[in-house]
DNA sequence: CGGCAATTTTACAGTCGTTGCAAGTTTTCG
DNA sequence: CGAAAACTTGCAACGACTGTAAAATTGCCG
């Protein structure tokens, strides 16, 4: 694998790493537009002046194109916990970060969505990915995922050993609580409540979920420091 | 929506029930046999001897061919719900029924993995499930449906209103820990491990992750009766 | 700079799931 | 029995995805 400071860029990369985003973001906005199923593979290659067989080269399948860098969530979520602040336990932590009325961006962080154009921004791609089947499924592969990398990061944090049942078991429930998030996130957004009234409802289910997760593993998950 | 006894059973529909059956049978000898991507609709169609057109017609996708009728498992899981014995939570009654070593059989209800030939089924069942992304992305698809379900059930049972928070969360968790089954079991069987050292470990797990919704819950599960 | 090797991109052909359509076939019912 | 309703089928087509081998581009070395 390439380290992540190999050699001096090198053109070869750069135009590789130029290409990758030029067809991401045209997938990204030709979705936006006309929804996940109504465009093709095919289109998006030609917006992006790029072959069919390119497209496949940098991107595995067609839902790929939509969750790049999708990933970069969890890493959010593993940095959430391991440098969570002293005297605050991983509940604490992963509780701040969901009850706040934030959501994540590909590539540039966690957005406040009182910012119109984040909530705009936001609500499309939640409505893109609620229309279509296949996203949604995607989406749960990738919870998936992350409930593996999650149940590690905690493992350590707690000093348990790695696959830990114990572990494991948080692991799911915080990522089933995310999923509850996500769910009255998309209602609240699809509906086009309001901002404040989005980070009421999702408030109230967090608080509510990790109250209770903070009783279930009270054992075993210690503060930092 | 057909009612569940309508008319005298009628020749179209025994025919038609005798189809689907056949068609699905033969579908599942053959992902068993060779893998579920590995084998295609056109091959199932010509063996059960309809068009493909006539599969398609039964079966909305070729997943639905493999996971024909898993939406019974939930009914066992509102019906263990809804019947608990006196004086038992929903926890209590869930943790019955999943720390057993009992997996769910398409019709035939739950069968124990002491049996030979239970287990030889469901380790291909579980084998052919493991080898195929799609159907592992299908089968989270389903344990979405499932979460939504119990929770209507769950809610119902505790006297709460429908959409009530604390039993969306309460089945989000239940599902989790389901999720968590599977994979222990499945990563059970497919190292062969005896009936016994895959029903200890299961075991195991729902111990440990019931006794902890037992303690989240403690405040709304209450016993039946 | 020139030219060869490695890497990318592309066209092309093909597989497979899935759908729409129009023409059969079978079952039901009056 | 005969027409309507319900099923089945063959056919053509779409779109995601893959393999292959040829063409274009880039890196590198003398």
């Amino acid at each position: 694998m390439a380290e992540s400071a190999g050699r001096p860029p090198g053109l070869r990369e750069s135009k590789k790493a130029r290409t990758r985003r030029a067809i991401s973001d045209v997938a990204t906005r030709l979705f936006a537009e006309h929804g996940f199923e109504r465009v093709t593979v095919a289109q998006i290659a030609a917006a992006a002046d790029v072959s069919v067989k390119t497209v496949f080269n940098y991107f595995p399948t067609k839902e790929d194109l939509f969750f790049d860098r999708a990933d970069e969530l969890i890493e959010g979520l593993v940095r959430t916990i391991r440098e969570r602040p002293q005297g605050s336990t991983v509940a604490d932590a992963l509780h701040a970060l969901l009850a706040d009325n934030r959501v994540p961006f590909p590539g540039t962080g966690w957005k406040s969505l009182r910012d119109p154009e984040h909530y705009e921004a936001y609500r499309t791609f939640v409505a893109t990915e609620h229309a279509s089947p296949a996203l949604r499924a995607r989406r749960l592969v990738l919870a998936e995922r992350w409930a593996r990398e999650l149940s590690e990061a905690i493992a350590e944090e707690l000093g348990l050993r790695r696959g830990d049942r114990r572990a494991d078991i948080l692991a799911a429930m915080v990522v089933a609580v995310m999923g509850l998030r996500e769910r009255v996130l998309s209602a609240a957004m699809l509906e086009r409540a309001g901002a404040r009234a989005v980070e009421r409802r999702v408030r109230a289910t967090m608080d509510e979920a990790f109250e209770r997760l903070r009783r279930a593993f009270a054992d075993i998950d210690r503060p930092a420091k």
